[in-house]
This record gives C-alpha cells, sequence and structure tokens, in this order.
DNA sequence: CGTAACATTGAGGCACTTCAATGCGGGTGG
DNA sequence: CCACCCGCATTGAAGTGCCTCAATGTTACG
C-alpha cells in the first residue's frame, strides 16, 4: 500500500462555501482582473464573485458541474481521493487559472483553498453558450485546455519516472520560474525569492510523496546551499543552476 | 535513480515515417472510418492516409507539429523521455483517438506504433481552419480535449498515489473495458479474453514500474487464478470483481 | 507562556528496483 | 522440417530509496 494522509477533515471544518460564496458580490463584479488582459465583455455579464478563506472547499469531486471559475488572486488545490483516504493533488490553480472547464457535469476533482482566493464565477450553462456562440472566445479556451493537457503531461513523467529529488527540484523550479514572472522578487546577493503558500502535505501528495521526504529533501538542498529557508513557506533559491541540474538527473 | 529503457534505437531502425507514408494514398482516402460516426465531409476533403509498420515512428518530441492524425487501426504508443532515457508512456492510442491536437507548434512527445497501424492524417494549418470557420466542430474536439485531461487525472493519481499491484489492475481493468466494448470476446466460462499489443516494457513504462515487476505481479495474479494467459500478449481475465477491488486498495 | 499544528529529524522496514540467470516462442536458414 | 538463435518474458537474490513510525523542534496564536 503506501502512504495515507487521511487530511481532508481539516477542509470541512470551514463552513461550505455554497452556502455563503457571495460575500461581496455584487452582479457585476468590480473586478475586471485576471491574466493581463481584460475580460470578453460578455463574459463579464454573468460574472459573480466568490470568496474563499484558506482550506475552505470551493466544491467537491462527484459535485454537478455548475459553474465555471477563474481566479482572482490566491492559490487553490484540486484534489482526488482514493477510497481509502490517499491524496493526490493533480494541481495548485493560481491567479489566471481557470476551474471546471470540463464538458462533464459533475467535476472530476475537488477544490480547496490554499490560501485566502478571489474567483469569479459564471454559471456554466451560459458560460457554454458563450462559447458556442464566439468562435474566438472558444478557441482561446480550447488553447487553454491544450496548455493544460502538455502541463499535465510532464507531471507524469515526473510521477512515473523521477526521483525524489528530481520531483522536488523540478517543483522548486516551476515555483521560482512563476515568482519571477509575476513578482520578481529578488535578494541582493542574486536569490530568487520564492513562496510557497502551500504545507509540506500538499507538496508531498502534489509530488508523489511523503510529508518526511519532502521535508528531508528540502534540508538537503539547504545543507547543500542551494536554498535557505526564511520561514517554512518562504525559501530563496541560491544556485538555480544546480538545481536545473537535479530536475532531470539524480544528485 | 531508477530505471533506463533506452529502447529507441528499435523505432530507428525501421525507415523513416514520413518518407514513405503514402503507401496507398490516393488524395481522397478510401477510409470513412473512425469512432462510429461518419467524419465530417470537409475534413475528409484534406484527409490523407499514413500506414506504419510495428516499431515504426510516426513523429518524435520536438517535431514541428504539421499534422492532426487519428488512427483508423492499431494501436499507438505516446512516448517522452528523460535526457538519461528514461522512459513514459503518456498514454496507448487506439483506433478512434486522435494524435497532435495541441496549440502548439511542435509536437510534445514521439508517437511509435506498437502495432501495425493506419491513421487519417490532416494538415495542421488547414485543420485549425476548419476548426475555427466550423463552430460545432470546434466543440466536438474541444470535448474530446476534456475527456483526455480529465483520463490524464486520473492516470496522475495512479501514478502519484497506486501501489504496483494497484495500478497493474487499473490497467487490465481499463484493457478490458476496452476489449468488452469494441470486440466483447469472452471464454465459454465466462472470461474477458484481453489482448496487449505492447511488451512488458511499454506497460512498465505506462505504469512507472519496471518490466520485472510488472511481469512478477502477472504471475502473481496467475497463481491466484484471477487471470490466465494464453500467450505473453493475450490474458483471460478470469475475476473481475477481484481485479476491481485491487485496484484501488493493495492485495 | 502554553498549546496546537506543522515541520524536522532519526531509526528501521519494506516495496520495488537492480543485477543476473533461466525459460520460452517464433522466425530463419540449413 | 528441425535446429538454432534472438528477443522477450519470467524468476531469483540482493540492494536501496522511500515510507512508516516515533520523537523532537519550531512557529503561530490565544
Amino acid at each position: 500500500m503506501t502512504q495515507a494522509l487521511a487530511y481532508q477533515e481539516k477542509a470541512r471544518i470551514a463552513p461550505v462555501a455554497s452556502q455563503r460564496e457571495p460575500v461581496s458580490t455584487p452582479r457585476k463584479p468590480a473586478l475586471h482582473i485576471v491574466g493581463g488582459q481584460s475580460v470578453n465583455a460578455q463574459l463579464q455579464q454573468i460574472a459573480s464573485v466568490v470568496h474563499l478563506e484558506r482550506e475552505e472547499t470551493l466544491l467537491d469531486e462527484g459535485d454537478p458541474a455548475d459553474h465555471v471559475y477563474q481566479v482572482a488572486r490566491g492559490t487553490l488545490r484540486a484534489v482526488k481521493l482514493l477510497p481509502d483516504g490517499r491524496r493526490c493533488i493533480t494541481k495548485f490553480i493560481h491567479a489566471g487559472d481557470h476551474v471546471g472547464l470540463s464538458q462533464v457535469d459533475t467535476y472530476s476533482f475537488s477544490i480547496e483553498a490554499v490560501t485566502d482566493a478571489t474567483l469569479v464565477r459564471y454559471p456554466r450553462r451560459r458560460f457554454q453558450a458563450l462559447l458556442q456562440s464566439d468562435a474566438k472566445l472558444m478557441h482561446s479556451f480550447y488553447a487553454i485546455m491544450c496548455d493544460e493537457l502538455a502541463a499535465t503531461q510532464d507531471r507524469m513523467l515526473l510521477l512515473g519516472r523521477k526521483s525524489a529529488s528530481e520531483r522536488l527540484a523540478s517543483f522548486l523550479l516551476n515555483m521560482a520560474m512563476r515568482s519571477v514572472k509575476s513578482e520578481g522578487a529578488m535578494t541582493e546577493d542574486g536569490g530568487i525569492i520564492v513562496e510557497l503558500p502551500m504545507s509540506r502535505a500538499d507538496i508531498a501528495d502534489y509530488l508523489g510523496l511523503t510529508i518526511e521526504t519532502v521535508s528531508r529533501l528540502i534540508s538537503k538542498l539547504r545543507a547543500q546551499r542551494i536554498i535557505t529557508l526564511r520561514k517554512a513557506q518562504e525559501i530563496v533559491l541560491l544556485r538555480r543552476d544546480l538545481l536545473e541540474e537535479m530536475s532531470e538527473a539524480a544528485a
């Protein structure tokens, strides 16, 4: 068998999202937000806003897929569970990313907030109708799906064939890339500051490892002066070159 | 580090597909084939046919993505490699499945024939143009991408969190499903006949295991009378119920 | 300042891999 | 048609990377 992280009672503690989501929801949200370019005008007409607190659940695997979301702020996780509680995080979802772009009518994973988060919500029916009527829009979402599929396939290579240290290296590099692109935060000596909003348990379930292994590997990277830790959730990448080597050939 | 199957010289032995593909290729292929429903008429206008022999390579990771394909006959594999030769099969591609549905302009994996195969080929430019002009068509391919993404995410759970025996059980069940749907071949005593066109090495790289582990697990299933082997590549599933149990909870 | 949740560290075990024979089936050439 | 051979599959024995179990350290929060 393997590790079973029966973690999900956690998420249950928080009140269910659907009962209180439109905390501050005007019909036309004040946020135009999102990925740089302004949102399609028609899309904005059917949008509403959802706020989630840390560890709150947005939706569960198996729920009717009534809505499509785009993240405006915060980090979420897509979670799949085995009957015995083993957990897999299929992806982390960041600002700009979409949730629920599917043609199936139940969600195939749960979505939980890693940090406080704000999302824009579209009723799926109307969202689909808009796609149908707007080829350009459809095309852009088609492209999004393609990217996501490619990313998922890369992760299959990681999960199927990479060692624990290679997995962690790949993960940290990805997070660093993201950090460089958005904040671009650096230390004076050229280190890349990387926020890790998720817990070690989340990282473990994302990489198909255990908490302990992740923790040990982080300690090892620190001992090798490849990273330093400011807090448990904030690392500084000192030697990106070495991490890059590690990400495809074991240490 | 793990297993490294430097397997791909094999594929190289055979003459390159692109040099000889239109073996029997009229401009308008005689095959209407494919997934039950007849192919979109306009699509058929731009189609040509490609034949591949066993172990031949259709295209390589990194090649310019000039074509979109649909499989008419045979089984192929999508292969990703790490620099040191470790191999991952991201998916097997069966009759009806598509290859190269992406928005990126290089392929993100190699495609190799597991068995002799016949494919229908569309120039990507024109294929894209058709999608743009035909919302219904675009929509149906959007749906295909969604399905594929969902399947890939299930495989992430398998690779990240399932034990070796669970992985094999899941795989055999999937193959059995497929077999039931298409041929529906059964033995007189209710066993499901399942063809495994791929080698143990392929199965191993598909499940993130080694050849030896796959072989041992198959032997164990045989000892438990859950399956029998007619040939190495043809198993009979005797106790589907037990396999189903195994697929999500270790033996 | 105490406590609870998370992270780290250590010791030991096990599932899967690695390395190494041995078996087996299918094709080929004598 | 048979003997040989080659590639693949199977089986065994030994090694190891990661997991499990358990204790200790650390941080956030009342």
